[in-house]
RNA sequence: GGGUGGUUAACUCAGAUGGUAGAGUGCCUGCCUUACAAGCAGGUUGUCGGCGGUUCGAUCCCGUCACCACCCA
């Protein structure tokens, strides 16, 4: 028989396990025909990213599902993969580049790319090492790349179909223009966030004769690009300036006073600069009255020739000032008024983004958008939980259309290839393009698409899209997507567009939607904040020092490591110790609620790892006390074998509705109740209760009672092991192998052994009823013990009157420690305590300090009087009575008569105590 | 400005077609009882955010307010 050490020790097993299952093959989809299909495709991490939090949890959840419908017999296949994630990717090793006194320039486009592909060739491997300590049952042999030869051929398709059928164009539009990265970036890279700043009241001159009027705004550099300034066209202050010129300040221009609605009259003077090349809301004003914009920046954001020489190749902050200044010696500006506004930033790069008119490529989305929300609408995808369909709504239904192009090198290169008219070629390959030219010769567009373009073909082109594959016929649509809130935008609904578009299937029925995983404070993590904590340390440990080192070092702003370090040894005073993968995963699932943030508690995972132990000691018991056991034939079951004996029944049929507990939870992408349901299972009926009177069995001499109890408590445990499995998979699959022999399952893991389904005709009422009993009598002679201050050994006689016991005997003087136990008619007329339990009476023979009953009475009596008025009120109120289903108002008397009873019960002992 | 979610024990969170409020952690007391001190037994803790309404009865439904968080413009 196996021995297992006295604890449970995750290092030593979680090694062992994982690899065995990856070499065996037990990821990959049975492929054999017929079988119900489960996919998920994991959401492609940053290939080289490490993984965070979020990742752990969310592989977690994922991992569930796929081990759980595994078992269940379906066709299983997890598509992990990795995203180029073309922005991040490239700001790194170009950093990489600077440290050694490069940059992307002298290396030129091919070399660059090298040292990418390199770079990612170096990392790549990294998160996916980790996923692997997680657990991850992923099916690597068909792992992807955004960037692999298959997936690439699935994004040129598309954006030749798209351009083919005039929903992809290129047009010089205002778009996010990130002047650090020099490349325009979408809507959803743009992080708004209030900073103060200024609003500058300035003078603009009537172009004839005397007057003026006053504008405010909080970006005076932009003025140069002035065409105009709008008032509202009710304004009954500004309506005799409609149609007027003014003298646009520091230029020789005139502009006009157009009247437009969009103006809001009580903000600022109630008069606005339109600058349409440099603003959104401008722009569209621009339009609306055919005024020409005024481009005024570079790329990089200096002054360009469209302005006065004077400010040309002046940094957009340097402009300011010097406008602001030249304003001020002309005596233009009125006044400065500090302002708080919301300043659009680049989501990587920190600079503030500058609207800028530019060539680039977008895609139409209000034609894609429509069958997106109709699928939604009619319930072929399903959010859970459900009010993310609103989100998702409302972002459809104003859906603008899509920046597709980036200036970066590390991408996918647009298919589009120009002569040297500027004729536009978009073909699969460069051959076809030039075909197309009639043999002129082209030049390729310099750009790159937005990295989410790739991603939102995911769950097609990792099948093997455009190409008709098995996979995509067997896999597609995939069951459920997992994912956090952050992206329903980015990818959710793009996905669920390109899908429709390109294979008219839906890529996912369900959308799961986690939240998102936060500091035990329920601040977000990042690593500027200094509050990140990384899941592998978490698994492994990790000592303070090392601990403050590591959020500490590499900070983008150094001056927060102080603040960084304080905090850290202040929620960490003992760094972190090791809990092992199956205690993380243990918390993450039940910290699966289906609210939106999750603050994670490094206690939880504390008293899941004792989970753990637990789990690990309740096998080393049965193990133990199952020497020479070997299982007895499928035909000699007796499992559902009402003779089994009453514990046993009771334990069998309480495993049914935990079962049926897990799986409804599951369905319900409830995790957070499955763990409790098999953590209540496991410590407070299995553990607490079952194994302790199997004690009392195993000890009873009786071969067929041992015999039955053994075969109960192992059966009971593997079966148990096998619902915990989804959830702990290490210390499953080691406890597991352990009991094997003692089980006699037939399969080499329990990957592969079959998940529990509730058997109805298992559960046993009656034995439940009476387990019931016994565990009240228990509480209750326990209290009694805590009452009288007994001590953990000494044995005495309980008294008790009601029906008769005598099969429960021996487990009340097993579990109460009691010398034996007297069946009566009437308690012997003693000082003792009395307690109830249902039908029973009960008393421990001993003397007691009548100081302290007294005291314990009055408390008791006083509990007893409060909750007799509170029924009392209710049932003399005819309201109630009368209006009140019957069983309810039966209740209230029930519960009222008990009350009355008890309480006559303690006044009498009371009695008894003062005569 | 529009929208969404939240507010339950000291902490983290469950909860119920409306009918006696729960768990884990923490805290207190006693125990190394031959699976487990990462444990066992017992105990302590709540105006279920405020105010109104519906109802025989509201922590739950409705309205409103406050605070917190997030999303969109």
């Amino acid at each position: 028989m196996i021995e297992l050490a006295k604890s449970f020790s995750p290092e030593d097993i979680e090694s062992r396990w994982y690899a065995l299952w990856e070499q065996q093959g037990y990821f990959q989809p049975s492929s054999r025909p017929g079988l119900q299909a489960y996919c998920i495709m994991l959401p492609p991490p940053n290939v080289t990213g490490t993984l965070h939090m979020g990742h752990a949890f969310q592989d977690t959840l994922m991992d569930i599902l796929i081990r759980h419908h595994r078992m269940l017999g379906h066709d299983t296949l997890w598509q992990p993969g990795t995203d180029h994630a073309g922005i991040a990717t490239q700001i790194v090793v170009e950093r990489q580049l600077e440290r050694q006194g490069e940059n992307r320039n002298s290396l030129g486009r091919e070399g660059f790319l090298e040292r990418v592909w390199s770079w990612k060739e170096e990392s790549g491997s990294t998160i996916t090492r980790q996923m692997r300590r997680l657990g991850a049952s992923c099916d690597w042999s068909r792992e992807r790349f955004t960037m692999d030869e298959g997936l690439s051929a699935a994004v040129t398709e598309v954006f030749v179909k798209l351009y083919e059928e005039g929903l992809i164009y290129r047009g010089k539009r205002l778009v996010n223009w990130d002047p650090v990265l020099g490349t325009a970036v979408s809507d959803l890279e743009v992080v708004s966030e209030e900073e103060s700043g200024s609003m500058w009241h300035i003078r603009y001159p009537y172009a004839n004769g005397p007057g003026e009027v006053i504008v405010a705004t909080t970006r005076p550099e932009t003025l140069l690009g002035d065409v105009a300034v709008a008032v509202h066209p009710d304004d009954q202050r500004y309506q005799h300036l409609i149609g007027k010129s003014l003298q646009l300040p520091l230029t020789r221009r005139t502009i006009p006073v157009i009247a437009d609605s969009y103006v809001d009259p009580e903000f600022g003077t109630g008069c606005v600069k339109i600058t349409p090349a440099h603003d959104f809301n401008d722009y569209q004003m621009g339009i609306r009255h055919q005024l020409a914009p005024i481009n005024i920046l570079t790329l990089d954001a200096r002054i360009n020739d469209n302005a006065p020489e004077n400010y040309r190749g002046l940094d957009r902050f340097e402009a300011r000032q010097a406008i602001v200044a030249d304003l001020e010696s002309c005596g233009l500006l009125a006044r400065v008024l500090p302002h708080t506004l919301k300043v659009p930033r680049g989501e990587r790069s920190g600079a503030v983004i500058e609207p800028m008119l530019t060539d680039q490529w977008f895609v139409a989305m209000a034609g894609l958008a429509a069958p997106a929300l109709q699928a939604v609408r009619e319930n072929h995808i399903r959010f859970v939980p459900d009010n993310w369909t609103a989100v998702y709504n409302q972002w459809l239904e104003n859906i603008q259309d899509w920046c597709i192009s980036r200036q970066l090198w590390w991408g996918h290169r647009i298919p589009a290839w120009y002569d040297e008219n500027g004729q536009v070629y978009v073909a699969r390959t460069e051959q076809e393009a030039k075909k197309m030219a009639g043999d002129k010769p082209l030049h390729r567009d310099e750009d790159v698409l937005d990295t989410w373009f790739s991603s939102a073909l995911w769950p097609f082109s990792t099948l093997g899209w455009p190409g008709q594959t098995a996979e995509l016929e067997q896999f597609l649509p995939t069951s459920v997507l997992v994912t956090g809130f952050d992206i329903i935008f980015f990818w959710v609904a793009r996905m669920i567009m390109m899908s429709l578009h390109f294979t008219r299937r839906i890529p996912f029925k369900d959308v799961y939607v986690h939240g998102l995983v936060r500091d035990p404070h329920g601040q977000k993590m990042s690593k500027s904040k200094g509050n990140v904590l990384d899941p592998l340390d978490l698994i492994d440990g990790i000592d303070l020092e090392t601990l403050v080192k590591k959020r500490t070092s590499n900070l983008m702003n150094p001056k927060m490591a102080p603040s960084i370090e304080r905090a850290t040894r202040k929620d960490y005073p003992q760094g972190i110790p090791s809990f092992g993968t199956d205690a993380l995963r243990f918390t993450f699932a039940s910290l699966a609620t289906h609210g939106r943030d999750i603050k994670f508690d490094m206690q939880r995972c504390e008293g899941y790892r004792n989970f753990c132990n637990k789990l690990w000691n309740a096998t080393r018991f049965v193990l133990m006390n199952s020497p020479g056991y070997t299982a007895p034939d499928e035909s000699e079951s007796i499992w559902a074998d009402t003779t089994t004996g009453l514990i046993n029944r009771y334990i069998i049929s309480h495993l049914q509705q935990t079962e049926s507990q897990v799986i409804q939870a599951f369905s319900d992408y409830r995790f957070d109740l499955a763990a409790r349901a098999i953590y209540e299972y496991v410590w407070d009926e299995y553990c607490d209760w079952y194994l302790e009177l199997a004690k009392v069995e195993l000890a009873s001499g009786d071969p067929l009672r041992v015999q039955m109890t053994r075969q109960t408590m192992i059966r009971v445990l593997e079966t148990l092991l096998r619902l915990a499995h989804p959830l702990i998979p290490f210390i499953t699959e080691e406890l597991w192998q352990s009991i094997r022999p003692l089980s006699g399952c037939k399969h080499p893991s329990i990957m592969l052994a079959p998940y529990p389904l509730a058997n109805p005709a298992l559960e046993d009422a009656q034995a439940e009823s009476q387990i019931r009993v016994l565990k009240q009598i228990t509480t209750e002679v326990r209290g009694l013990r805590a009452a009288m201050n007994l001590a953990p050994g000494t044995r005495i006689p309980l008294c008790m009157t009601g029906p008769s016991i005598s099969c429960l005997q021996d487990f009340l003087i097993s579990l109460c420690r009691l010398s034996e136990v007297r069946e009566l008619d009437v308690l012997p007329d003693y000082d003792a305590p009395t307690a109830r339990a249902g039908e029973y009476q009960l008393m421990l023979e001993i003397k007691i300090d009548p100081q302290e009953e007294r005291t314990r009475l009055a408390r008791e009596m006083e509990r007893l009087q409060a909750e007799i008025k509170k029924a009392e009120g209710k049932l003399s109120n005819t309201q109630f009575v009368q209006r009140a289903p019957e069983a309810v108002v039966n209740q209230e008397k029930e519960r009222l008569k008990t009350f009355v009873t008890t309480l006559d019960k303690l006044s009498q002992q009371l009695d008894k105590l003062d005569s």
